[in-house]
DNA sequence: GCCGTTTTCGGCCCGACTGTTTTCAGTCG
């Protein structure tokens, strides 16, 4: 039983209740137990086996029953009366925006709507104003979005947002109105993927901040327009939020638009039973006067804590951990020694092995592995063993031209579909570095994607599981794998995992990292570089590794050269 | 439904914007 799965059962009871109205705190208590799940960072099973599902926050008696129940008879009775109860298309409903449980929940009574399809249909005929509480105007809002959420999931990659969320961030910031400006909400957190860009700033005069705000070449359409706070719609899609505060508010401000709404939620509960009432614009004590905080240090100082890192703002411990002055001091790009993974104009690379030598040295790392494709990648240029004795001679005569610099040779080796390596071990053992990946069967089912990686991590030359779930964000998921067991296989093996810094991976997955991290396994962040000019890719990597709290200790290329020499599995 | 340095019962985060319900509910973040 994956955790992942009852997380998604937990998830739907949640939002069914909601769909029927029930108490919302009942609702929420639902949605808390699902997101404990997904963050769970071990096996179900042994939680379940061991009595300890109650140990886990917002898990209680009667969602414990309910895991219980699920996993002896792989279903839940409410579950199934609130299936029977609702259409199976009514869910859908309420992801369209502007359509919440109320109204979706009306719509379902009055016209029988219980899909895109009718919603669609009613919005389309105008027979959706004759809904309580709907009019002509949401109608027409709804037919508009609906379009988006066929669409699209209404995530977009960071790496698309944040440029556009930095013009803006710049533009705001030449507005002499404004005193101070910050990106907020899920590019602040170093979320993956976002679904709007998030920006906040502090202006006397709020109004005409946000006219020109709403002016500006990125703005395609405006969303809405208050007092305070525009919503726009950004070249491309991108929705985008500004809200502008007084300069006193804007500690609290950017505190609040940072997020994660989970976070908050917990920060907002320990205000409360200190006797103090936080808000996006100030902290008030019980008697109403104000607690001044001239940043967001002392915000989170005010409450108690530490300043908690945007990135680890998620609600998985680190308002607890900053209480007991106990955060992780995290990863940062000046921890990094050396790059991994690079490939060069010899398999899909656009550069020579010296370019990207000299661009990896300009930055100031100590070291680079080169790591093309192994054979198999035909569709990437992969090498033939013979290319990959001739690239070793090229290599030492880069090598030669070096002072205190080393090129490494590596090779990115595919793991093939029955979890064999790419090349045999002689050739694997002439490497200095080997990292596996899958690039194809990613569709095999679990336990025999899970077993071939794990035949995979038994291959004594595997030093780095790279992309481990070969995933590409918003295009498709992941392998099918039994994490847990692949995390098990690699700690017992010495073989580190991949923390790849492509926009489009960011695999493993940040919510893994903390497991990885408690068996002892390293880290390598790699920027996956096909060129020069994206060997910055490993920021990515550095803020994806962040936000799975990883510290300096955990990464494998931030130990100098010999120590990281001596930490491969090969050389142990 | 969960939870406990004021509570095993009575709380549970809070405010902006929109449209329509003419005094506020629903949605969103």
């Amino acid at each position: 039983m994956r955790a992942a799965e009852v997380s998604d059962v937990l998830e739907e009871i949640g939002r069914l209740l909601e769909f029927k109205g029930e108490n919302p705190f009942k609702v929420r208590a639902y949605a808390n137990a699902a997101r404990a799940l997904a963050n769970l960072g071990e096996p179900l099973d042994a939680v379940v086996a061991e009595g300890r599902l109650r140990e886990i926050p917002g898990i209680g008696a009667a969602i414990a029953d309910k895991i219980l129940a699920y996993a002896e008879t792989g279903s839940i009775p409410l579950l199934e009366r609130l299936r029977g109860e609702i259409p199976p298309g009514v869910l859908e409903l309420v992801a369209v925006p502007g359509l919440g449980p109320k109204r979706a929940r009306a719509a379902f009574e009055t016209l029988g709507i219980a899909s895109l399809d009718d919603l669609e249909t009613a919005a389309a005929s105008g027979r959706l104003a004759e809904v309580p509480g709907l009019g002509e105007k949401t109608a027409r809002t709804i037919l508009a979005n609906l379009e988006r959420v066929r669409a699209y999931t209404g995530r977009w990659l960071a790496a698309e947002a944040r440029p556009l969320a930095e013009r803006l961030l710049a533009a705001l910031r030449e507005d002499p109105e404004v005193v101070r400006a910050e990106t907020a909400g899920g590019l602040r957190r170093a979320m993956e993927t976002v679904h709007d860009v998030d920006l906040v700033a502090a202006s006397a005069n709020p109004g005409a901040v946000l006219d020109r705000f709403i002016a500006l070449p990125e703005v395609a359409a405006v969303t809405a327009r208050g007092d305070t706070k525009a919503t726009v719609r950004l070249a491309g899609g991108i929705p985008a939020d500004l809200r502008v505060v007084e300069p006193g508010a804007f500690p609290f401000a950017l505190q609040y638009f940072t997020g994660s709404q989970a976070h908050n939620t917990r920060l907002r509960g320990l205000a409360r039973r200190r006797g103090l009432k936080l808000n996006e614009y100030e902290l008030l004590r019980k008697d109403g006067t104000l607690v001044a905080c001239a940043d967001e240090a002392a915000v989170y100082g005010a409450l108690g804590l530490e300043w908690i890192p945007p990135e680890i703002r998620e609600d998985r411990g680190e308002v607890q951990a900053a209480g007991e002055g106990r955060l992780p001091r995290l990863v940062e790009r000046g921890d990094l020694r050396g790059i991994l993974h690079v490939h060069t104009e010899w398999s899909d690379g656009r550069a020579t092995i010296e370019a990207m030598a000299e661009a990896a040295r300009a930055l100031g790392f100590e070291y680079l592995a080169v790591c093309d494709h192994s054979r198999s990648a035909a569709y990437a240029g992969g090498l033939e063993a013979g290319r990959l004795r001739e690239q070793r001679e090229e290599i030492d005569r880069v090598n030669a031209g070096f002072e205190e610099f080393v090129v490494l040779a590596g090779c990115e080796v595919d793991i093939l579909a029955d979890g064999r390596l790419d090349y045999p071990d002689d050739v694997l053992a002439g490497l200095d570095l080997v990292i596996g990946s899958l690039h194809s069967r990613l569709g095999l089912p679990r336990e025999e994607q899970t077993e071939r990686v794990l035949r995979a991590i038994q291959n004594p030359w595997l030093d780095v599981l790279g992309h481990p779930a070969g995933r590409v964000l918003n295009r498709r998921e992941g392998a099918d794998l039994v994490m847990e067991w692949v995390l098990d296989a690699a700690a017992e093996a010495g073989v580190a995992l991949e923390v790849n810094g492509d926009p489009h991976r960011l695999d493993l997955d940040w919510r893994w990292h903390g497991a990885a991290m408690e068996r002892g396994i390293r880290l390598a962040i790699d920027p996956d570089a096909h060129g020069p000019e994206t060997l910055d890719y490993v920021d990515n990597g550095i803020g994806i590794a962040r936000k799975g709290w990883v510290t300096r200790e955990a990464v494998l290329n931030a130990l100098p050269l010999d120590e990281f020499q001596k930490a491969l599995r090969r050389n142990r």
